[in-house]
DNA sequence: GCGGTTAGTTCAGGTTAGCGGAACTATTGA
DNA sequence: TCAATAGTTCCGCTAACCTGAACTAACCGC
């Protein structure tokens, strides 16, 4: 947790690092609720659905390093923003589609309610 | 060799599954060199450089099986033509945008050379 | 300061998927 | 029929993914 967030330069961002970071559901799901949000979304709450936290944290390490968004701490929770403008200027209209075809898809959609309230199931 | 080509149908393509094989550079490639040479070309044409044969094989049934090629056997190559027209009436937008960006980034030219740093035109 | 809680990271290991060499199959042409 | 061509299939090795467990850092109440 010490380590300092990486985050490419927006010329180090390839295509196919894109493409594979929302090539699996979960992440493609972060994204989508990151967009559909408009703000910035602590770890938990972008995540689909009660997803271990390793891998919750591998998923939006692999985000962070296809350049897709930035990770901020802010006391002991991870603020995340999508890059979209940044990428959309340097791959123009990649992400817009995908998007929209996910949200078309019903990609994201699983438990757009906060997660806090779903995890509440205590005796 | 003898058995048929599975080609999924429009409905069964997924959107990840797309993602997926485009993640690739070696397919990205392909696709691009398909999309260029507008016409169907076989495995070895299309294939970046030289690759293994079973690796271009497996490449070849990653994007069949994505739905994003269509594959016919004449004589003893295979013949291969790309399935956009379908897929963009499922997902509109996203393979042009994919394949404006890749080839804008110079991908499926020639060697897929690693160009990290050659992919900074400043858009 | 101290202990507890929250939020997320790091590590380890078990499982899975991809790459590629070797052997095989179909088709074509001489 | 034999050789060449174009891909496929099988199989082993390696790398990557997923996740439980342990850990770190910040915050809060006392």
């Amino acid at each position: 947790m010490q380590r300092p967030f990486l985050h490419p330069a927006l010329g180090d961002v390839t295509l196919e690092s894109v493409l594979y970071a929302l090539a699996d559901p979960v992440r493609l799901s972060i994204v989508c609720k990151l967009t559909s949000g408009n703000c910035p979304m602590n770890c938990s709450s972008a995540a689909p659905d009660k997803l271990p936290k390793s891998t919750q944290s591998h998923h939006y390490q692999v985000l962070r390093e296809a350049g897709l968004i930035r990770s901020e701490r802010r006391g002991t929770e991870v603020v995340n923003t999508l890059r979209c403008a940044e990428i959309n200027a340097k791959f123009p209209g990649v992400i817009p589609a995908i998007l929209t075809a996910a949200i078309a898809a019903h990609i994201g959609r699983d438990s757009t309610v906060p997660t806090r309230e779903l995890a509440a199931p205590e005796a």
